[in-house]
DNA sequence: CAGGATTCTCTAACT
DNA sequence: GAGAATCCTG
């Protein structure tokens, strides 16, 4: 039984013994990490520790689903009582027992990123801001970063520094906002993502015997892709561990690729401070790629200033060149990649599902659908809009969230008026002034609608629909999940609207629904769960709620035909795959347009890259188009920089595509060079090119003045935000749209 | 208040 | 180019 040592390297099985204490594992790509976490985790249980003791947090649930399988394939049944999952998950299902604490209900609902945004909405609206400076989305992400970094609302509010970020950006009152809305979660006892890990922080702090209880239930920590937790992650990580310091994390700072996140590097300095007996074992041989991929990957990653020095190698094959593939268009490049995998699958027999075609952004993926359909490739793609976020989903799911959690504003709004009863906006607004001059929750006010006579024209409908929802409610202890999601879709009439419509989308609509309540079916059926994260009994419908909340999108896998993988590059990391393609490297996309003006974001854009190009085993393939449809309009793009980045004699030159729609006359065929400033080919000659062009000094910009910018023409400044440490600017250039410019590096005129 | 037409906004990554 | 938000009309 200890056969799975010898199976080990030296430093690996150095990590998979290491007995107690702090542990950190430094693991390069491929340097066979999750099979040292697993192993590690098999072999305490084999030395005695009891598998309810032993905590395990990785980032995805991809990662948590197959590291749990490959224990039980190990320690078999015993790997079903490990506490393991996301961060997220687990800290969700001890706030199920945890929360009261601080006055949440048992039975809280999770928000996503959807209702976050919509709750900020409303109360940019109710509070009458400017809805055109305080974008859900801005205001949104400034609170979770503050949030992810465990700063409260108060904290948030007095720190002078945020202030004046806040002012210079022209949204001074985030700071109530953030406080109205932390108010209004609660309120609706609901937490959203980085609630989960503050909330739990909250209370480790707050309660010394809650504290007490979890350091010594959780004897041993693990800790997967440790470079990419955040702050708050961290400080609850420490406070569990401080007992009895039996924690081992994994990562690799060349793998970081969460920043935009709050993940923090100084999580690894930090570890070595809070934890000085720590050791540390580095993970440097390379098991999946060619020398050619390694190479590549070190050459790559050496650009980067900022990491710990180490080289990865590997003892296998030196294997084939990089292909590099010129596309005219973006549809050209979906119609190259689909040939190339066409070829070498029919040529050297290779499975569909062993390729992978790896992007920067979603929205890439259509023209390599397009072209793997019309050449009847089977294709799967991870990530994007997931099932439970399509609208009819949502719809059906908010009535069974409001079932359990009545308070969920959310899920009230949603479906106080679908299908269709007659509760208009207005009548909506009416409720919620109601409930604020109250201090009521909106349902309060929906539930004893009988109550208030002034709500109007529509008070019976809504008296209607409390009942209806009570009446819904009364089925909760007698009727199980799947009857009772059932017997809603039937009564509101949801499920015969939806059949009715027999457009494309309204089929595909149905057949969702259809899917949801199957999913819900199986879910009931399912005696116990031994893979993902819950291993409980509890087959209620707030369990089933709280099962889906975190769930991303790659599950309800039905087809088991070999497909060809399409995702993201952040949703590729932990994978790999024989054949991978990287497509859409450009200046502007890859690394992207936000990251270039500053050295931070374009390592961790390098870093990313890196991780994509150590996805592959056997063959890696790069592409890119020289112009793409992006907003709907055409751009003309030059080749990303990292492309250079790849040593020459590693490369070899497929094809050169058709020829470029610009004069170049593609020169040297084995190489693609970044075009130098000087060369800058583009469309639109820049009015304002000519060299006496002076910059002004914009330290003292504000918005509202009016710029010139050598290539973009006049603009408008639209706001002053804070970019890292630096200052910029949101400008509104007349020809160019809305450009987000680093006051240090851009050459800025200033008209009045 | 509902439904249709039109306009706007977004596109960086994920729990 | 899609999907949501907003506007307009009945």
């Amino acid at each position: 039984m200890e056969s799975y040592l010898n199976a080990l390297n030296d430093p690996q099985r150095e990590a998979v013994t290491h007995q107690e204490g702090p542990l950190l594992i430094v693991a390069g790509p491929g340097s066979g990490k999750t099979r040292v976490l697993t192993y590690r985790i098999a072999h305490l249980i084999q030395q005695g520790v009891d598998p309810f003791s032993i905590l395990s947090l990785t980032f995805t649930n991809k990662a948590a689903g197959e590291m749990r399988s490959r224990i039980a394939q190990i320690c078999g049944d015993e790997a079903r009582n490990l506490y393991m999952g996301t961060f997220h998950s687990v800290f969700a299902r001890i706030l199920r027992v945890e929360g009261q604490r601080i006055g949440y209900p048992s039975n809280f609902t999770i928000y996503d990123t959807a209702d976050s945004r919509s709750v900020i909405k409303g109360l940019v609206k109710q509070y009458g801001l400017d809805e055109k400076k305080y974008k859900p989305n801005q205001v949104f992400s400034r609170i979770s970063q503050a949030k992810n970094s465990l700063l409260t609302y108060d904290i948030y509010q007095e720190d002078p520094e945020i202030q004046s970020e806040d002012l210079s950006s022209g949204r001074p009152k985030t700071g109530f906002l953030f406080e109205q809305y932390v108010k209004k979660c609660h309120q609706s006892g609901a937490m959203d993502f980085d609630d989960l890990l503050v909330n739990f922080y909250k209370i480790l702090k707050a309660f010394p015997d809650a504290l007490y209880r979890y350091q010594h239930r959780f004897q041993h920590l693990l800790i997967d892709e440790f470079q990419d937790t955040n702050v708050a992650q961290y400080a609850i990580v420490k406070k569990l561990a401080a007992v009895h310091h039996n924690i081992t994390v994994v990562g690799d700072d060349a793998q970081s690729i969460y920043s935009f996140r709050g993940a923090t590097i100084d999580n690894i300095l930090n570890f070595e401070r809070d934890f000085p007996e720590l050791q540390t074992v580095k993970l440097e041989q390379n098991y999946r790629s060619t020398k050619v991929i390694v190479k590549a990957a070190n050459a790559i990653i050496k650009e980067n200033r900022n990491q710990i020095p180490k080289e990865i190698w590997t003892s296998n094959a030196e294997g084939n060149p990089i292909e590099i593939f010129r596309a005219a268009s973006d549809n050209e490049e979906g119609k190259i990649v689909a040939d190339r995998i066409v070829e070498l699958s029919l040529q050297q027999q290779i499975q569909k599902d062993k390729f992978a075609i790896l992007y920067r952004t979603n929205a890439q993926s259509r023209s390599f659908e397009e072209s793997l359909r019309r050449r009847n490739v089977p294709y799967r793609i991870y990530g994007g809009l997931s099932f439970y976020q399509r609208k009819e989903v949502k719809d059906l799911l908010a009535y069974l969230r409001l079932l359990v959690n009545p308070n969920d504003e959310e899920a009230l709004r949603r479906v106080i008026n679908y299908p269709k009863r007659g509760i208009g906006l207005t009548t909506i607004e009416r409720i919620n002034l109601k409930a604020n001059a109250l201090d009521k929750t909106m349902w309060d006010v929906v539930a004893r609608a009988d109550e208030f006579e002034d709500l109007g024209r529509s008070r019976a409908s809504i008296q209607a629909f409390g009942i209806l929802i009570k009446s819904f409610r009364t089925m909760l202890d007698k009727k199980n999940a799947y009857d009772i999601a059932f017997h809603i879709a039937k009564t509101t009439k949801i499920l015969a609207e939806l059949n009715a419509d027999k457009s494309i989308e309204g089929i595909s609509r149905y057949e969702n629904i259809l899917e949801l309540l199957n999913g819900i079916k199986e879910f009931v059926e399912e005696d116990t769960v031994s893979d993902g994260e819950d291993f409980s009994n509890d087959r209620s419908l707030g369990a089933y709620l709280q099962n889906i909340a975190l769930l991303t999108g790659d599950e309800n896998e039905k087809s088991d035909e070999p497909a060809v993988n399409l995702m993201t590059i952040h949703s590729a990391k932990g994978l790999e795959f024989p054949v991978v393609f990287i497509v859409g490297l450009e200046e502007g996309l890859f690394p992207n347009q936000m990251s270039i003006y500053d050295r931070e974001d374009l390592e961790e854009e390098r870093r990313l890259f890196y991780v994509a190009v150590t996805r592959a085993e056997k063959l890696l393939s790069l592409s890119f188009a020289n112009t793409r449809y992006r907003f709907g309009n055409l751009q003309f793009c030059d080749p990303s920089r990292f492309v250079n980045e790849v040593p020459r004699d590693l490369l070899a030159v497929r094809n050169q595509g058709s020829p470029p729609p610009s004069s170049q006359p593609n020169p040297d065929k084995s190489t693609y060079r970044v075009p130098r400033k000087t060369t800058t080919r583009r469309k639109a000659p820049a009015q304002h090119s000519d060299p006496s062009f002076v910059p002004d000094d914009t330290s003292t910009l504000q918005q509202g003045q009016r710029v010139i910018h050598q290539r973009f023409g006049e603009g408008d400044v639209l706001s002053i935000e804070a970019h890292g440490r630096h200052r910029a600017a949101r400008v509104h250039f007349a020809r160019v749209g809305e450009k987000k410019l680093i006051l240090k590096f851009a050459k800025l005129k200033i008209l009045e």
